[in-house]
DNA sequence: TTGGAAGCTGAACACTTGTATTGGAGGCAC
DNA sequence: GTGCCTCCAATACAAGTGTTCAGCTTCCAA
C-alpha cells in the first residue's frame, strides 16, 4: 500500500490484480477493476499481459514463485515446521489470499500448488528423523493429502474465522489464538477410542471401498 | 438428475441454481445457463425468483433449511457424531457443495450457517456428559471455530482432496479414506511436546496477544 | 361459457464485460 | 533532427449480462 509509487507500472498491475482476485475471484474481477486499482488505463493492463487469462496467469507464477523463495528461506533458516503452517505465516498475506482463491476457483497453478504441498507433507510425515512424531496410519498419502487440506482450509475461510474470533488470523493480532487452537486440536485425543473403533468399523462396511489405493 | 420431470418448474430451476452456483460461483452462473439447466426459458426464472439476488437467496433458505431438517434427524436418530462431520456425510452432497461454495463467496445465510456450526460445535465440546473427550484448551472459542474451518475446508477444497486421493471424498467411493485420515489425524500425536511448548512459547512471544478475548 | 389468475415464452433493452485499435509522449541510436 | 522503440491513454466494438415486457397458453372457479 505505502510506497506503491516506487514499483513499475506492471508490478503495481500485477499486485492489484492478486489484490482483486483474492478479493472478488476471477469472474468477479475486471480488468477496469484492476487497472483503476492499480492507477493505469485499462489499455496498459491489455498492453502488458494481453488479456485476462495472462494476466491470471501471472498472478499465478509470481505466487507460486514467491512462496516457493519463502518456502527455501524458512528451511534454510532451518525452522523446523509442521509442513505448510510455519512457512504459510511467514509468507505475504496477498500472496496467500491469492492462492486460497485460486484454489478454490479452480485455477491450474493453485492445483500444482496443492499437489506439490500435498507431496511435501507426505515427504516430511515419512521421513525417519523428522521434527514430527510419525504418523500411525496405514494411509500416508490419505493422511498428508488431508492434513494439506485442513491447513489450506483455515487459509480459504479465514474470513469466517476472522468473523469468529474478532480478528483476522491472517495478521499477527489474530494468529496467536487460531495457532494455539490448531495445537491444541493436534494434540488432544479429542476422539475417545471407543467412538474411533465403532467409527472405523462403521466406514468399513461401507461399500466401494477395498483398501486404500495408491499409485 | 433422474426424475427431474417430476419436480414443478421452479423447484427444477432452484436445483439447477443451486449446482450451478455451486460450480461456477455467483458471478459465474447466469440466469440464462441457470435457465437451460432447468429446461425452461430466462423469463421464468425471473417470474420466479424476481432477480438473480433472489434466486440466490432462496437457494441459501432452501440449503439452511435442508440442512437443518437433517440435523435434527440425525440427533433424533441418536447417532452420536463429531459435530458437523457426520452431519455432514447425510446431507444432501448438492447442498453441501453449494455452502462451501457460498462460504468463500460470501453470502450472509452461509455466514450464519458457519457461525452456527461453531457454537454448535462449541456447545458439544463444553458439554459435560459429551461424547467427546473434553478438549484441554483455555479458548474453547477458538477451539471450536478452528474445528469447524477445517471440517468445512474438507468440504470447500474436496476437488483437490479428489484429485490427490483418486476418488471425491463427497461420494461413497471416497469418503471412507477421507473419514479414515481424519481420525488419524485428530487421534495421533503428530507434534512432539517439546516442538509444540516451543511453539506455544514463540507464540506467547507474538505482539497484539493478550491472553484470549471473548464476548 | 367466461373470466382471470398463474405458468411460461421469446424478444428487446440497457449495461458491463473483454478485447482491439488508434495514436500520442518520451527516450535513444544514428 | 529522424526514425524507432517502449510505455501509455482513450476510444470503439462485439459479446454477454441482468432485467423488462408484451403476449401466449393452461387451468380452474364462477
Amino acid at each position: 500500500m505505502a510506497g506503491d509509487e516506487d514499483l513499475t507500472a506492471r508490478a503495481r498491475i500485477r499486485d492489484a490484480a492478486l489484490e482483486q482476485f483474492a478479493a472478488h475471484g476471477v469472474k468477479g474481477t475486471t480488468i477496469r477493476g484492476v487497472a483503476e486499482a492499480a492507477g493505469v488505463s485499462p489499455g496498459l493492463v491489455q498492453h502488458h499481459f494481453g488479456s485476462k487469462a495472462g494476466l491470471r496467469a501471472a498472478c499465478d507464477e509470481y505466487a507460486i514463485e514467491a512462496l516457493v523463495t519463502n518456502k527455501k528461506k524458512a528451511l534454510a533458516g532451518g525452522m523446523g515446521d509442521p509442513g505448510f503452517l510455519a512457512l504459510a505465516m511467514r509468507t505475504g498475506i496477498p500472496v496467500q489470499r491469492y492462492l486460497a482463491r485460486a484454489l478454490v476457483d479452480g485455477s491450474p497453478g493453485a492445483a500444482r500448488f496443492f499437489d506439490e504441498a500435498v507431496a511435501f507433507s507426505e515427504e516430511i510425515l515419512a521421513e525417519p528423523g523428522s521434527i514430527l512424531n510419525r504418523p500411525t496410519t496405514s494411509d500416508l498419502r490419505a493422511y498428508a493429502a488431508v492434513l494439506t487440506t485442513m491447513s489450506f482450509g483455515v487459509l480459504v475461510l479465514h474470513e469466517h474465522l476472522h468473523r469468529s474470533l474478532g480478528a483476522d488470523p491472517l495478521t499477527m493480532e489474530g494468529y496467536p489464538r487460531l495457532g494455539r487452537a490448531m495445537f491444541d486440536i493436534l494434540t488432544d485425543d479429542l476422539l475417545p477410542a471407543e467412538l474411533v473403533e465403532q467409527a472405523r468399523a462403521a466406514m468399513d462396511r461401507l461399500p466401494g471401498d477395498e483398501g486404500e489405493p495408491d499409485s
